[in-house]
DNA sequence: TAGGCCATCTGGTCCT
DNA sequence: AGGACCAGATGGCCTA
């Protein structure tokens, strides 16, 4: 059985080897009268830097090596099939095998193929396999078609990708504004230190969990905890970043408070951060505190939904013109909080911490209320006091009619 | 200067 | 077939 090769003949009538299976070649070496034909072990040395397919190419290029090309079985397709034997035909290159052939021939075609991957050309002959036509059993090459690629499409490949590009830039556009609504609505929002993408679904995650607590347990967490949980599997900057909105919230209230000669001058209760090198301290405790200081509340949009769900007898004006849309006070980070241990706090002084959350959909809404929750706001709160201030996602409510804290959970300690 | 973050490009895959 | 989605690559910018 004559061992037969994979072989097109290009346009300057060199023919290319399209079967570059080493095992080949080393067959070729295995067959006692080629070598008696052919001094591949010269040929060999002449080109050691050759690879095999790249050599063989070189084989049949060199009449004097090779007198005789039918001893190799005639040009056939690197599937054995038999390739057509006009020149036309010849022309149509078979696929190659791997990029040793390209070096050969410079072949460069295949990137452009594969940039394009165009189809739609009625025009434009297939280079397709040779001898495919008609061939309706032999089994189909691998790996992509090559094409040829005039300019016109080229010309239409280029606009392909750009219109994808656009849609890709759009798509991340979007995307990115929906992170910055995220942001937003997270604690600690600031428009001159802004969470990295991954942080800010981290804190996502992390305040929806915190919320999702304060629904079931129904009652306030106690500080720390609370804001450990907010903080849980946050980088160092962002913890810091959490903790200082939280703190610096505090004390813009309280500076604010001072400057409108504020009624109340209450200690400010203090708690330490055990689990992390920053300080929360001197959050304050009494503004948001039940019936203590409506008018103050009135001023001040850092109040929480926590708090909110907290605090008996607030006004309605809660959620006033003032509050500036759920934005946190721009925050200056530079992580050095002060890590000072603070006595614990009396559950009077703990009662009246306000957390700094501004995200102030959930109180007054059906799923704090409808349920009976011993967290309910009451008092004069309407529920219609805060419509025009409300980021877009007020009308989001909780469904803890349902019970997702356990699948929350594990979601949460993964 | 290294590392983190980000925008963009790109090709592949899946879906309608 | 075309669009959406995804992940890898790349380069720019910023900060410690």
């Amino acid at each position: 059985m004559p061992h037969r090769l994979a072989a097109v003949r290009e346009r300057d009538n060199t023919y290319r080897i399209t079967d570059n299976r080493a095992s080949l070649f080393l067959s070729l070496l295995s067959i006692g009268k080629h070598e008696d034909d052919v001094d591949v072990r010269a040929f060999t040395r002449r080109a050691p830097e050759t690879s095999g397919s790249a050599m063989l190419t070189r084989l049949f290029n060199e009449p004097s090596l090779l007198p005789d090309m039918e001893k190799f079985g005639g040009w056939v397709d690197d599937s054995g099939s038999e390739c057509s034997k006009t020149k036309d035909e010849e022309q149509e290159r078979c696929r190659l095998g791997d990029e040793d052939l390209d070096d050969v021939k410079g072949g460069s075609s295949r990137a452009q193929s594969e940039i394009a991957g165009e189809e739609d050309d009625d025009e434009d002959v297939d280079e397709d396999d040779c001898g495919d036509e008609g061939d309706g059993d032999r089994p189909k090459k691998r790996g992509p078609k090559k094409r040829k690629m005039t300019p016109a499409r080229l010309e239409r490949s280029k606009v392909r990708r750009q219109k994808a590009n656009a849609r890709e830039r759009t798509r991340m556009h979007d995307l990115n504004s929906a992170l910055d609504n995220l942001r937003k609505v997270v604690p600690c929002y600031s428009k001159t230190q802004k969470l990295s993408k991954i942080e800010t679904l981290r804190l996502a995650k992390n305040y929806i969990w915190a919320l999702s607590e304060i629904l079931r347990n129904g009652k306030r967490p106690d500080v720390v905890s609370y804001v450990q949980t907010l903080c849980k599997g946050l980088s160092q900057p962002t913890t810091n970043l959490v903790a200082g909105c939280l703190q610096l919230n505090s004390r813009n209230f309280l500076t604010e408070q001072c400057q409108e000669g504020a009624r109340f001058h209450l200690p400010t209760p203090s708690f330490s951060m055990h689990a992390y090198p920053y300080q929360c301290s001197r959050l304050s405790s009494t503004h948001c505190q039940p019936g203590s200081n409506a008018h103050s509340l009135r001023n001040h949009s850092f109040c929480s939904a926590y708090e909110a769900l907290y605090t008996e007898g607030t006004s309605p004006e809660y959620n006033s013109p003032d509050y500036e849309g759920h934005h946190s006070p721009p925050v200056c980070v530079n992580g050095n909080f002060a890590l000072r241990q603070q006595e614990p706090l009396s559950p009077e002084a703990e009662r009246g911490y306000q957390y700094s959350m501004h995200y102030t959909s959930l109180h007054g809404s059906r799923s704090s209320t409808a349920h009976g929750l011993a967290y309910a706001p009451s008092g004069a709160r309407s529920g219609s006091a805060h419509s025009e201030n409300l980021p877009p996602f007020h009308d989001v409510n909780v469904h803890h009619d349902r019970a997702p804290f356990e699948e929350l959970n594990a979601f949460f300690h993964n």
